[in-house]
DNA sequence: ATCATACATCTTAATATTAAACTATATAAT
DNA sequence: ATTATATAGTTTAATATTAAGATGTATGAT
């Protein structure tokens, strides 16, 4: 096999092995959103707001990485379950402030504790060094390239 | 900080680096199939046709982890675009046979050459040797688990 | 004050995704 | 042969996701 073949074998082989670990990890936490009848996306707004306070639609789409028009909908579902309130700001109309309700607030703490002990047990699989060489590695490829499209 | 304490702070930060990798260089890699007009699971389809030759939707489908339905409409999509066409099998009817058209196979030539070449441009941020840890740390994380739901 | 620009949110259209129910077909047990 | 069960694929309903355009609001320049 020559060079450039290696190398791309590695790092296709790589890439492949990265994905099946997020998407693993990923299904078997999100079970414990499942469980409370929450999305990804819904439990992520939850939680921003819950470790943030209320926060307008805009600032919670930069968190959770999502385009404003979603977050609108997301927002939209939530609020008919009653686990968010819309406020309209009085000082700049253009803002609603998003903020949990109580029945939220309860909600989400009571997940997110379910969700962060699977995160731990699903992480405990790898030693202490290993973790902290992972996290090491992942920061290199998660940096913000030249080639990312510019985000307001 | 307790260890209890300590251990799930590791845990949280390892898993929030991980998942933003992904995130990162799926967004990168996927920018070159949105260029050809593809989806992502659009592309894993095509890419699995290309790989493995003519399959039935259920193949497809435990291939790029996804459900019979959404496979359903994948293919319909595809197959609007004549990238690919669905033919009755004779032995047992219950089953297409799933195969790329000439486009279609000219057209996945291209991209997957170019997302290879992505894959290869992102990972060349790491060594080899850091692309290998990288590897067997990720390939820990993805391995099924008991708590894994039994896939058919 | 008027106008241009920027900004926050909403809407629409297209595609994705799953779960669950359903249809059609095949196969195994009797 | 009849019946039960399994399997491949489709459909439906609910939610997600983005891009692009529309609406309403704020602000800076003149």
């Amino acid at each position: 096999m020559k060079s450039e073949e290696k190398t791309a074998y590695l790092a296709l082989n790589t890439y492949t092995k990265l994905m099946r670990a997020a998407e693993s990890v990923t299904n078997r936490v999100g079970r414990f959103m499942s469980a409370a009848n929450l999305t990804i996306s819904q439990f992520g707004v939850l939680e921003a707001l819950h470790h943030k306070g209320p926060l307008c639609q805009r600032d919670i789409g930069a968190k959770i990485l999502k385009s404003t028009g979603n977050i609108t909908l997301v927002i939209d579902n939530l609020e008919k379950h009653q686990l968010v309130k819309r406020e309209r700001n009085v000082d700049d109309r253009r803002y609603f402030t998003v903020s949990l309700t109580q029945s939220g607030s309860m909600l989400i703490a009571r997940v997110f504790a379910d969700v962060e002990s699977a995160i731990v047990a699903e992480m405990a699989i790898l030693s202490e060094t290993e973790q902290v060489s992972l996290g090491s590695l992942c920061k290199k490829l998660g940096i913000t390239r030249v080639t990312d499209q510019a985000k307001t």
